[in-house]
DNA sequence: ATGATAGTTCATGATCGCGGAACTATTGAA
DNA sequence: TTCAATAGTTCCGCGATCATGAACTATCAT
């Protein structure tokens, strides 16, 4: 726990590394999670129930290097918030509309590569 | 080529699954072309040059898997339709806000976890 | 000090993605 | 027709990435 967290410059922060972040079903339930709830939340709360402590960390980290929130100690845990506002003014739109799919898809649903049910048109 | 092209039903798709395709430089780059070019285009003008033909076909599938785009065989070539006005009313404003950030973000640039130059912050 | 809590780091097995090589299908000559 | 060219696809192997249990670190309360 003592290696500081790296925080990506909005000058680094790439469109690609975004998307990628939220196109993890576990990651994008925990930005709509810090979006609605109390914003500054630590991580346990925010991620989904029963999924490891190690996994959780690995998600964060990704939503952190991807520029999406940041993250501070404080005492024992660790809060996070969004930089969407940051966020918003380099991409404009982008995570509001992805935010309002998210919850118009009800609750987030879905893996990234959910190809069941394909349909033969050729 | 003998295998029907698969496309997902409108209610097959996902949000993560657009927003993982999406999150590919190459991919992204497609899109913006079959945005921008006249669209119903082949695979290999749409493609960035250079890239082997297995890793565009590659891509492509990622695309269409995704329901991003619509393929159909013409003849000896491929010709690829985006299916963002079918996207747009599942994922209202995505789309377009994605497509007019990457070119926002000139061209299309950056690597999908493209973390140099973090800086500490704790 | 001891234990509890909250999260990180490490190591490893599973999965994924890229790209070379071989293959398929279609078109257009000879 | 056969032959070559064109446009993609499919197969396969290797390297990179991902998820998770186990061990570790840091902080707080008692």
């Amino acid at each position: 726990m003592q290696r500081p967290f790296l925080h990506p410059a909005l000058g680094e922060v790439t469109l690609e590394s975004v998307l990628y972040a939220l196109a993890d079903p576990v990651r994008l339930s925990i930005v709509c999670k810090l979006t609605s709830g109390n914003c500054p939340m630590n991580c346990s709360s925010a991620a989904p129930e029963k999924l490891p402590k190690s996994t959780q960390s690995h998600h964060y980290q990704v939503l952190r290097e991807a520029g999406l929130i940041r993250s501070e100690r404080r005492g024992t845990e660790v809060v996070n918030t969004l930089r969407c506002t940051e966020i918003n003014a380099k991409f404009p739109g982008v995570i509001p509309a992805i935010l309002t799919a998210a919850s118009l898809a009800h609750g987030v649903a879905g893996k990234p590569t959910g190809n069941d049910a394909l349909i033969r048109t050729d």
